[in-house]
DNA sequence: TGCAGTGTTGCTTC
DNA sequence: CGAAGCAACACTGC
């Protein structure tokens, strides 16, 4: 579900929304998240970031700063990764009269999407100058297959976590000197290598294909024999078709969904992924999407434009 | 009905 | 070393 586009949308809506909320309570029904809530209650958020396909969420020191006056204490960061299907979605809930206590979506009206249902993790927000504390919103994940995964580690430790990821696209020192040095470092399938977080971050399999059918690469071309001209056009359609998505606020083509429930619009403009049997839509092509299996992967592509 | 397929990633196996 | 397979999980579509 989220690359780069979709988790960008997320992040730039939570910036707008979250910081300055404190976390007064942590509710989930799954076993792997039980630990979270230790962590974070209490705590303030300060800020909001995306690295590669993660989100960050940056937390205020420990509330009982007087009760541990020795040492340095600092404040701890909460890194979701979506994976597959997650949501992570910010409005008002209430727990359901059922006996299972479910949570269900109060505002806004998007969020009773129906993919928006499968909540598993629930952190209530509170605004700290609103002493009557109501107005309570909530950031809920939403996980149809429960492969998200949530961490809190130290904020100090969060370069560490992600030193072995590769160069955001959209970095100042990501040039083409810089790029085609870390394409060429790796052997095997371009569309994999694209895709490889430690190369570059935030590519998935639905933008791998739409830059490789807008560079009119072949995704099973081997790096190794990429003539100079074909990594120019690679480089030059990365930040073009990121930039397009991120634009249209990502893209729905299953169950996306930004932070307030709403879909994104790029899936109307998508050229190869999801287009098998369609016409190419590069002008006077005239070829016919296909869809193969590269590195485990399905890889859309037109044959006419993208030669092996 | 049943099974292949789904945007991710990391671990195991060969 | 790399490449491939598979597991995590739940649902959709052919």
């Amino acid at each position: 579900m989220p690359e780069l586009p979709e988790v960008h949308t997320i992040v730039t809506d939570l910036k707008k929304f979250i910081p300055g909320l404190k976390i007064t309570d942590v509710w989930t029904d799954i076993p792997k998240f039980k630990k979270i809530k230790k962590d974070v209650m209490g705590k303030k958020i300060l800020g909001v970031e995306r690295r590669g396909k993660n989100i960050l969420i940056h937390l205020s020191q420990r509330s009982d700063l007087k009760k541990n006056p020795k040492g340095l204490i600092l404040g701890k960061t909460i890194i979701v990764h979506q994976k597959m299907t997650g949501h992570l979605l910010y409005g008002k809930y209430q727990k359901s009269n059922s006996k299972f206590q479910k949570w269900i979506p109060v505002e806004p009206e998007e969020l009773k999407d129906p993919f928006n249902r499968f909540i598993h993790l629930v952190f209530s927000l509170s605004n700290p100058s609103n002493s009557s504390g109501q107005a309570e919103k909530h950031l809920a994940l939403c996980d149809m297959r429960k492969f998200a995964t949530v961490a809190v580690i130290p904020t100090e430790k969060v370069s560490d976590k992600f030193q072995k990821m590769g160069p955001e696209p959209f970095d100042k020192n990501f040039n083409f000197k810089k790029f085609s040095e870390i394409i060429k470092s790796k052997g095997g399938k371009i569309k994999s290598v694209l895709m490889d977080q430690g190369i570059i971050a935030g590519i998935g399999n639905i933008y791998s294909d739409e830059i490789l059918w807008l560079s009119g690469v072949h995704p099973q071309r081997k790096t190794s024999g990429l003539k100079e001209s074909e990594l120019k056009k690679i480089y030059q359609a990365i930040k073009p078709v990121l930039k397009k998505a991120i634009w249209a606020r990502g893209s729905s083509y299953i169950d996306y969904r930004d932070a307030s429930g709403k879909k994104g619009r790029y899936q109307e403009m998508q050229k190869a992924y999801g287009l098998k049997g369609q016409k190419c839509k590069k002008r006077g092509c005239g070829g016919i999407i296909e869809r193969i299996i590269v590195g485990g992967r399905s890889a859309h592509f037109c044959p006419k434009h993208q030669i092996l």
